[in-house]
DNA sequence: CATAATTCGGACACCGGTGTCATTTGAATC
DNA sequence: GATTCAAATGACACCGGTGTCCGAATTATG
């Protein structure tokens, strides 16, 4: 049993009362220039903030905290299974919160795990979190919206589409980007293009999907059902979907994946047959990651400004509190491009 | 200006003096239950426990904090361009984390910039963090470590290797996983083998380029300077590097690359000259990130527990305050495993 | 110039816990 | 049975801010 011993010499902590006594007024004059309070006189605020600026004096989060009964906290909470997803996010959201005074704290859930919804709770609630960003799919859970609702929690939801509640969301247009992707492959003169699609009950699967049969549609181009697999956001699953698709006869000479991951997928399971990328077959992904350069050749994808998209996000949550509160009730919306590397090439003559 | 229209029918939140109340004792007594104080009636302590698991009360950690000076939060604090890494570590440590009172905020810092100090220290003074967990490269500042103590923080120093502050660190011993994947080339019948090492500073770089050598002596091979290269530990720097060592003659018939990514440009690098891995040129990584297997031939690389080590040290951190007070004065020591996959064979006949 | 209206600043309670120290209780000792 | 002592519990101040409300100072008005 150790016993405590702290505070052994350091500088002690000034208090709002130091301050308070320094600049000749009570300690809730100086909690109302700290807060910007309108109703103070100019002269006095002038005094108390040139003391605190000398000082350095910081006000104390955490009794902050309690007396606001909110904490400084903004949360990420996300099921989701890309790692490079999450660090940009995670990165967009430590920009925007950077030099304010507060921090970002993480909770991943297990995407199916039943408690998923008491855990979230117990989080925003315990930690009092002032809000919360989540990161698709779990964006799209609707109930999870309707229970920070109650619980007072503010929130915003990434995600690919706008769904009914615009005013929480920041968003990407993902139907339209793939839809300019395919529109490439075509104008390469493609006409047999396989889509691996991602999973099920994911918005930005269906988005995807849906770019990429409007993009055929437009060209008047069909798609047979044999020209779709499933696969799971993940390397594996675009590894052995892409089986089906190049077992097919004759075989698709482009695939668009709706990732980058199952797109390199593609590209192993090329290699493991044998078949030349570009040459014999293209391949496009989706979100840029850094795994589309590792690889040989570079793949064409999709870049969404994952970033910008966190920042966005963050700066929309805590925009009222650092008095930015502008346009806080639309959605922000964000647009893909399409980046060409060397993975997409016109079909071999047949 | 929005007001702010909070607590709206919320179940209003149990506080100690409820508890108190409902239990008949004073919320001093409670708060002893809370705290495992061991100067306690057995039969007290199991009336108020009753009571608390029945209410399902949560002590709110915002007055915890106030109270006892010391906030609940877990920080990370890297400046480490790896996100894999960074992310595996994040596992780690939530992992650990769950289910206690703890949160992990996190801190990435800009390395080289000169306020890098301060920023840590308003970090970890306003927030009052509970501990933090150093990544490296910036675990090995000692400067850092000793302002971490001024400001009584504990820490947890990632590393590896054992530098002069054992009791906090948690550390993979980089330079034997290293020896023992050159021992394995060798054993395949190679002689010339190529280091990219890894930026002057680094620790880990340092511990790769000696576990190198050593292997190489053991053999009595001797290492001419042409055949080490300088990386940063990015994909781009493993590219540019790689070309001085494939422009040699004789060329390397193996090349080490200190992290996988560097591997990764070194086989990318193979590939625009046409150079046949595994045939014509062995390549080993480190780190075993899924970069790894995205590339074609998958890389034999050098797999550390990550994840196994953020949980130890957060453990590390926590493990005093959950009463888990075993070994904390040791530092905690991994290993790690080479992971044999495609990247490697013996040299061609010559 | 007296009075009312307005603005500004302060006293005080409170947020929900913890530390200190005094008090009560019960058992042990003489 | 009175005294002593240790163990168990409680009263109260305190951590460092914020909200409420009221009084003082300043200005506008009759």
């Amino acid at each position: 049993m150790a016993k405590q011993k702290q505070d052994e010499g350091l500088a002690p902590k000034l208090t709002i009362n130091d301050i308070a006594r320094m600049a000749g007024v009570s300690k809730k004059t100086v909690s109302r220039v700290i807060n910007r309070s309108p109703l103070l006189n100019q002269e006095t605020r002038d005094k108390v903030e040139e003391i605190i600026r000398e000082t350095g004096y910081v006000p104390n989060p955490q009794a902050r905290a309690l007396a606001l009964g909110r904490n400084f906290l903004i949360g990420l909470i996300y099921d989701n299974p890309n790692v490079q997803m999450i660090l940009s996010m995670q990165k967009g959201i430590l920009e925007a919160l950077h030099g304010t005074e507060f921090e970002m704290v993480i909770r991943p859930v297990d995407r199916g795990s039943n408690l998923v919804m008491d855990d979230i709770r117990s989080f925003v609630t315990r930690q009092r979190l002032f809000g919360v960003v989540i990161l698709p799919p779990m964006s799209e859970n609707d109930a999870l919206a309707r229970m920070l609702d109650e619980e007072g929690c503010r929130y915003v939801r990434m995600g690919s589409a706008v769904l009914d509640d615009a005013e929480h969301m920041v968003t990407s247009n993902d139907r339209e980007a793939v839809a300019e992707a395919v529109r490439y492959l075509i104008a390469q003169g493609h006409r047999r293009i396989g889509l691996i699609a991602g999973p099920h009950g994911f918005r930005s699967a269906q988005e995807r999907r849906e770019g990429f049969e409007l993009a055929l549609a437009e060209a008047g181009i069909s798609l047979p059902r044999s020209l779709v697999a499933d696969g799971q956001y993940t390397f594996e699953s675009g590894l052995s979907a892409s089986e089906s698709l190049l077992d097919l006869s004759p075989r698709p000479t482009a695939i668009f994946a709706s990732n980058d991951e199952m797109a390199a997928g593609v590209l192993y399971a090329a290699r493991l047959r044998g078949i030349a990328v570009p040459e014999e077959l293209s391949i496009i992904g989706f979100d840029d990651t850094p795994v589309t350069t590792r690889v040989w050749p570079p793949l064409t994808t999709v870049r969404w400004p994952i970033v910008a998209m966190g920042r966005a996000a963050a700066l929309k949550l805590i925009g009222t509190a650092i008095g930015e509160g502008a346009e806080v009730n639309e959605p922000s919306h964000f647009s893909s491009t399409l980046i060409r590397r060397g993975s997409v090439a016109p079909p071999a003559a047949s």
